[in-house]
DNA sequence: TTTTGTTTCAACCATTTGGTTAAAACAAAA
DNA sequence: TTTTGTTTTAACCAAATGGTTGAAACAAAA
């Protein structure tokens, strides 16, 4: 018999249970029994499986981490003209935000409660992989073919604009007292224009001088 | 001697220091014996003057929430032409946002943790409140006046690019490579030019077809 | 000064929670 | 069938944490 199986159907449920639970109450809000009750196996097996508490929430963290930020930064780094990597950047990301819906609340909850937790495992790896796209976007302005403002602000506004939706989906449903299902349709009408309408705000029409 | 002095200087101590240990760790992650270190006495206060961490943190929720929602909706309710209405609204959203820039990320994560909790003090009052000035964009769409989207959408717009910046602080200070200064005057600069550039952003200039 | 009510604290308690252990059930090979 | 290693479990443990208590310090009034 293999002592490592790859990854045992039993590992996996439990991953996956912690993952739900984690995301949803946070590291300290989570529960060990909780998680072995909604894998559906005694509580000692996550001590078997994952030694720790520690152990099992660094895992669900990191793999939630490289579920999204190392995809989109890959996004910015292909070889197209600005207008089309914008656009296929938006599509790409709104996808990848969609499957993921939870993600973003749950890694900015812990980021904020412990910033050096992900400093062990990356960091400048990112800041440094978005420079080529910050010099694009900045060589565009200096032709005058983007909005006037400066290229950060840009990328934040593109950002801002997709992953807020998502994040702010609690108290947005409120304000907008929408029910779950009407909030739905709320986000694939917004994933349906963006990606067009996130084109127009950055690139200025040829032509013409905007209105910023 | 009074019973109710309004509130004794240690009340207001403990008060200071849950909101500030609540809102960076959240219910679960916030220690009463943290708490009462940073007010600097002792732990059994606490509960003379708040019984159980639940209500203080109760205290806590409810007012972070008192002191940001009504503000911002009650923005939207003045008697004023859209545009006007519009660039008033960004610059007390923004002023009030950085005021307290703790608040947004700390109430969405306990809403998403248990979304009845908000229910039990206030609910359809908000979302009544604002349907004037969604009413008010719907006009102005209908006579062209606007960019062509839904009123819910360029409400959710202008939040997103507002509010997203302090609530993702800590990643976008990870993929911009900033620093916390750095990172600041990426905030002045945006609060100073996002009143104009959601209203650029909203209103259609007249004579013109717009961009989207 | 005495009294009376308030504010503060050190020591203690009960419960929850993460974590351990030893044995039983099981499956695969010999 | 026996053996051997793996998977699962119930019962238990120690530490952490929210919460209590009774007495001391203090301040204001009598």
């Amino acid at each position: 018999m293999e002592h490592e199986q790859d990854t045992s159907p039993t590992e996996l449920k439990i991953f996956e249970a912690a993952r739900d639970v984690f995301q949803s109450k946070g590291l300290e809000g989570a529960r060990m029994q909780e998680i072995a009750d909604k894998a559906e196996i005694n509580k000692s097996m996550l001590h078997y499986y994952y030694r720790t508490k520690e152990k099992l929430f660094e895992k669900v963290y990191q793999l939630s981490i490289i579920k999204v930020i190392p995809q989109i930064v890959s996004l910015l780094n292909e070889e197209l003209p600005l207008e089309q990597k914008l656009r296929h950047f938006s599509e790409k990301y709104l996808e990848i935000i969609r499957a993921n819906p939870d993600i973003p609340l749950f890694v900015l909850h812990e980021m904020n409660k412990n910033p050096n937790r992900i400093k062990t495992f990356m960091l400048n790896e990112i800041g440094k992989k978005i420079q080529p796209f910050l010099n694009q976007i900045r060589e565009e302005r200096s032709k005058g073919n983007t909005v006037d403002l400066p290229a950060e602000q840009i990328l934040v506004n593109m950002m801002s604009l997709m992953v807020f939706p998502f994040i702010g989906r609690p108290i947005l449903q409120v304000i907008l007292n929408q029910d779950e299902e009407t909030y739905n349709r709320f986000l694939d009408e917004r994933v349906r224009f963006l990606p067009d309408y996130v084109v127009g705000m950055v690139m200025k029409p040829k032509g013409s001088d905007g209105n910023l």
